[in-house]
DNA sequence: AGCACGCCGACT
DNA sequence: GTCGGCGTGCTC
């Protein structure tokens, strides 16, 4: 007998997720039969993990081993109808995982927006059986059942406040089992779509204009009808539907006038969501034509990237690589495909994206960083949808690019393309680089100072080269000039901190009715509060650092931590009033030059003046409009400044640059002193700038103002092979941290022992860093210098690591954060 | 990350 | 004695 029964799944469904926590291992769920089609690869899922946690995991697999040893949880829900990440993204995560050595949790914490990752919070309801008697209650139970009845839910967190402790399960066991209370578990989509309330005119009178008289007759008992009504047909020949609000401003009204009209059926009146990254509703303009030294460039780069993925676009400063970007970008949209633009800091490229969306428009979306955590969604959402440009900061990187064929890093030396704290410690142009590798796409490096590793990469035919050598517009290089800060002090000619030769020059800068730039660099140099009789300073309670003293606010601040103190009025060692402030930062700049310059106007850029929202462009701007004669600054001026009326760049004290016992130091340098005279003079005269300096004679100086960039890569390159460092050898940093001296000592010990072994030579440390205690953790460093060889690295990270499990299963030491960083800065 | 378990000191 | 602190280990 021919049966025809349906064919049964013999076997179960898993799915391998990743949690946004930093765990080792990847975890198994089983797929419930009715989730079966929709808990795909990509998708985020609704788990328990532990004991009642939920969490929303991400689907990196489905397949149908059934796991050993334990019997998996089901996946709960699932909630993304699409998926929200590609297979190419989790192929770059886990790259950067084993390349950084973090978790794949890790570096998913760090893509995705955070309103994409939600965590169950466990909250407490006062139980409806309660009575309200609270005489059987103990004093903490008392004091939650009171808060209860005031307040409905409670979370874990607001209990451990109003209690004042850090362990108050126990207090909410005893209540559960007096059935006092009991628990919610909610997992909160926390993304919501924005929306806004829009009218339009209503059938008949939209479509049938001569109708319109009819709609004015029926609003004409109303004035404020009657000019609601004017006001949305003005609006709606910009833009239809109109934004209810640009009504209720233009006329003068609110929502029920709208309300009655919609009831009359002159308007719709109705909400729909909006996006809240915001196109670019200027006008478009075409960019200004190419040079020929840029039309070279172009063509070059074409040429290179026939068979090299990444091509270095070394350009002067001011050459104007954006413009020969610009066509990069405009040639790849032509192909329908999607750019990456990736920039140090976004918030101090103002300047740049104004210029981009002037040409660009809504194509480009901007990764700020000062997007809110729904933005973020939204513009993920859009990236993934195909939006043609984004700019961002290393972290943009993570987007999900549909079909990206062009990476561009700009300022490719910078410094804070590397991430430093937390995990994942990635640098962003390196991935950058690593990514367009693995997509097939093309790849940029552009700068006036390349980092001593990209150039090598270039000289060795790794990278293609492409060097631009004039400025744009037939701009003279800046003048530089040196001057002996030390000699000016035999002579007594050093007022303060300035030479007299700068001062004069600052005068006559100005006399001209140009503007002056000042850098002078804040780190390792701050203003600090000492005592003049016994040599005490103030220093931070929780880290090895000095306190900085800051004149705005008048306390002493803590640069690693936050730490923030009065100051006080005796020395607490001596018991001395002679309390002076010792050292000196832009602040102490900026205020010498008021006594020198007491009818010009004076500002300054640091963190500080830039820390809240508009307060950058703002001086810019100022600086811009030449309502600023000077303008002080630490490297923050280095960064993404045209400005066209800079007669002189002045480097106050080059020494610190050249002073930090670090092998980038040079390098830094000289890249700083090249970028900052770069904002000189940049509109038809040529501009000046002035070094001061106490070892004048030092190698770098002399490079920079030759503006010799060859020679100082050959002298940098000599060193660092001498000494075995990048690009000739491969670190790794391993830092222990622990809160109690003795305990990162000991832990220090056992995980020498642990690897000297195998690495032998390669092993310097343990020795306390710099700063040898920050955020009240006491820290340790191991450096390890590898040769190029990859095999010698991947067992060298993997040495690392399980030494670092080891090391945490000894007793006493599971405390003891054990943090690898591959390529530290 | 959170939560449970188990070991230890300071209070009823 | 026990309550509550903290170190340790595990979570599919």
């Amino acid at each position: 007998m021919d049966q025809h029964l349906h064919p049964v799944l013999s076997s179960k469904t898993y799915a391998t997720v990743i949690l946004p926590l930093a765990l080792q291992k990847e975890y198994t769920y089983f797929i419930p039969e009715f989730l079966l089609s929709e808990a795909t690869f990509g998708k985020r899922v609704e788990v328990v993990f532990g004991k009642n946690r939920r969490y929303t995991a991400l689907i990196i697999g489905v397949h149908e081993n059934a796991p050993q040893g334990y019997h998996p949880k089901s996946i709960l829900g699932v909630i993304d109808p699409i998926p929200i990440v590609t297979p190419d993204q989790i192929r770059f995560w886990r790259w950067i995982s084993s390349y950084y050595c973090c978790t794949l949790g890790e570096v998913m914490n760090a893509a995705l927006p955070a309103n994409l990752k939600l965590a169950s919070e466990t909250t407490v309801v006062l139980s409806p059986m309660f009575d309200g008697f609270y005489d059987q209650l103990i004093d903490n139970e008392y004091l939650v059942a009171e808060a209860l009845s005031i307040q409905n839910t409670l979370s874990i967190g607001e209990i451990q406040a109003i209690l004042d402790q850090k362990t108050v399960y126990p207090i909410i066991r005893s209540m559960l089992d007096k059935k006092l209370i009991y628990l919610v578990e909610d997992l909160v989509e926390k993304y919501k779509p924005k929306k806004v309330w829009f009218a339009r005119l209503a059938e008949p009178f939209a479509s049938q204009r001569e109708l319109l008289n009819d709609a004015f007759e029926l609003v004409a008992r109303s004035k404020r009808q009657t000019e609601a009504l004017m006001a949305l047909i003005q609006l709606a020949k910009k833009q239809n539907p109109v934004r209810a609000s640009d009504i209720y401003q233009k006329a003068g009204v609110d929502g029920s006038v709208l309300k009655a009209m919609a009831k009359k059926g002159i308007v719709d009146w109705f909400e729909a969501e909006v996006s809240r990254i915001a196109g670019y509703e200027d006008e478009v303009i075409e960019a200004q034509e190419l040079s020929a030294e840029q039309e070279q460039a172009l063509s070059e780069i074409h040429t290179q990237f026939e068979d090299k993925e990444v091509v270095l676009l070394h350009g002067v400063t001011g050459s104007g690589k954006t413009r020969v970007y610009v066509e990069l970008i405009k040639a790849a949209l032509k192909q329908g495909e999607q750019v990456l633009y990736l920039v140090p800091e976004i918030a101090l490229t103002t300047q740049l994206i104004r210029r981009l969306q002037k040409i660009f428009g809504d194509q480009i979306a901007v990764y700020h960083s000062r997007l809110n955590n729904n933005e973020r969604v939204e513009l993920w959402q859009a990236v993934g949808k195909d939006k043609p440009i984004v700019l961002g900061p290393r972290s943009a990187i993570f987007l999900p690019y549909q079909k990206l064929k062009l990476i561009i890093v700009d300022e490719e030396h910078d410094q804070s393309f590397k991430q430093q704290e937390p995990a994942p410690r990635y640098q962003g142009r390196d991935c950058a680089v690593f990514m367009a590798h693995m997509v097939g796409a093309k790849i940029v490096l552009g700068t006036a100072t390349p980092s001593v590793e990209t150039f090598s990469n270039a000289k060795g035919g790794k990278y293609g080269y492409v060097q631009m050598n004039q400025r744009f517009g037939g701009l003279e290089m800046p003048a530089w000039q040196v001057i002996d800060a030390k000699l000016a002090l035999k002579k007594q000619e050093l007022k303060n901190h300035f030479t007299q030769d700068l001062l004069n020059e600052i005068e006559a800068t100005l006399d001209r009715n140009e503007q002056v730039t000042l850098f002078q660099n804040r780190r390792g140099f701050a203003p600090s509060y000492q005592c003049a009789d016994c040599g005490w300073h103030a220093e931070c309670i929780h880290c090895d650092v000095t306190l900085t003293y800051h004149k705005f606010h008048d306390k002493l601040k803590c640069h690693y931590c936050g730490y923030s103190t009065a100051m006080p009025k005796a020395c607490p060692a001596c018991g001395s009033k002679q309390l002076t402030i010792k050292g000196f930062g832009t602040e102490k700049i900026e205020d010498e030059l008021k006594i020198f310059f007491p009818d010009k106007h004076i500002g300054r850029m640091d963190w500080d003046t830039v820390r809240r929202k508009e307060a950058h462009s703002k001086i810019i701007q100022a600086f811009e409009e030449k309502k600023m004669d000077i303008l002080v600054g630490t490297q923050m001026v280095t960064k993404g400044l045209d400005f066209d009326n800079v007669g002189l760049v002045g480097i106050l004290s080059a020494d610190q640059l050249l002073q930090f016992p670090d092998f980038r130091s040079s390098e830094r340098a000289f890249q700083l002193m090249t970028q900052v005279g770069g904002r000189a003079g940049r509109k038809f005269k040529q501009g000046k700038v002035m070094i001061q300096a106490f070892h004048t004679a030092h190698p770098v100086i002399q490079e920079v103002i030759s503006n010799d960039y060859n020679a100082f890569v050959q002298r940098e390159k000599e060193e660092r092979k001498a000494y075995r460092y990048p690009p000739y050898a491969r670190l790794i940093r391993v830092t222990l941290k622990h809160k109690k001296a003795p305990v990162v000592n000991e832990a220090a010990k056992l995980y020498h022992q642990m690897i000297r072994q195998p690495l032998g030579e390669r092993l310097k440390g343990p020795a306390v860093p710099m700063v040898g205690r920050v955020r009240s953790y006491f820290l340790l460093d191991f450096l390890i210098k590898l040769e190029r060889d990859t095999a010698v690295l991947n067992r060298t990270k993997q040495l690392l690591i399980d030494a670092s499990t080891d090391l945490r299963q000894k007793k006493g030491l599971s405390g003891v954060r054990v943090v690898i960083d591959v390529d530290p800065y």
